[in-house]
DNA sequence: CCTTGACCTTCCCATCATTGGAAGGTCTAT
DNA sequence: ATAGACCTTCCAATGATGGGAAGGTCAAGG
């Protein structure tokens, strides 16, 4: 099948799959006589993979060491729940740090009448004046 | 003061500064008659309370915008409340899509065994393989 | 006066993952 | 033969930041 294909059937753009094969994460298909890239089913198969493990917020980089044991028959498990787990506590910090601004805006907004006053907690507590009333 | 001591006081990189005046995000300040950029009182100000919003993870585009209203002192507090609960959104939205991962994430891990045999459920549902046992 | 080292200037490049587009070749169906 | 839907490569942009080169400037000390 061409790119077209593989692409709607994993569902990574075309665009993206010549640049995952350019970067040397995904091993360049066979051609046609017109150049064409021709993947078969085990290309998508990788191509799949790789989409999951994008969704699932691992990098480019990870995807491609996950990749490799994925493929190297004899890995051991103990390599990916590394990786995994890795990635699981930068999920965590990433998540508390967002955490942590939603909570102060949240309280800045309550603070704020948001009517068409000049007034604003918000604006003042960028502008580093401290929030009166830490209600 | 030179940029290097505004930098300091303000906690925003001196390559930044330029970053910012460059895209117009800040006024270019003076300078001296060696072309060296002189900072005020008004101008860290104006630094700090772009580091505060983009520490609170508003985009340059909307600290830009907070910004102006800051500037305008006939604004009316709505429009800020409006661009902060808006960021306050977009920011549950992340929060709740890399909660979902972490979700799978933890249930793949507690699922692999993390030992040395070549058996690893995380590297099956990457590949699309059904996860047995939805323990 | 001269040197040293810390500052400053501009300019270009790299990152990460992705998208967009231009210019041109190919395939399929009419 | 031609239309239009595909494919190819190459170049550029995004957003926010960091790195570094090449060169100018300033203050302190010998």
């Amino acid at each position: 099948m061409n790119i077209g294909e593989a692409s709607n059937v994993s569902g990574v753009s075309a665009k993206m799959i010549r640049y995952y094969e350019s970067i040397g994460l995904i091993r360049p298909p066979l051609r046609t006589d017109s150049n064409y890239r021709v993947y078969g089913d085990d290309e998508v198969h990788v191509l799949r993979f790789v989409k999951r493990a994008r969704t699932l917020g691992f990098s480019v980089e990870e995807t491609s060491t996950l990749l490799g044991l994925w493929q190297d028959k004899s890995r051991a498990s103990a390599e990916v729940k590394d990786i995994a787990t890795g990635h699981i506590t930068a999920l965590e910090t990433k998540i508390a740090e967002l955490q942590g601004m939603v909570k102060t805006l949240k309280h800045l907004a309550h603070c704020c009448g948001g009517d068409n006053r000049p007034d604003c907690p918000i604006l003042d507590d960028l502008a580093g004046e401290p929030t009166p009333k830490g209600h």
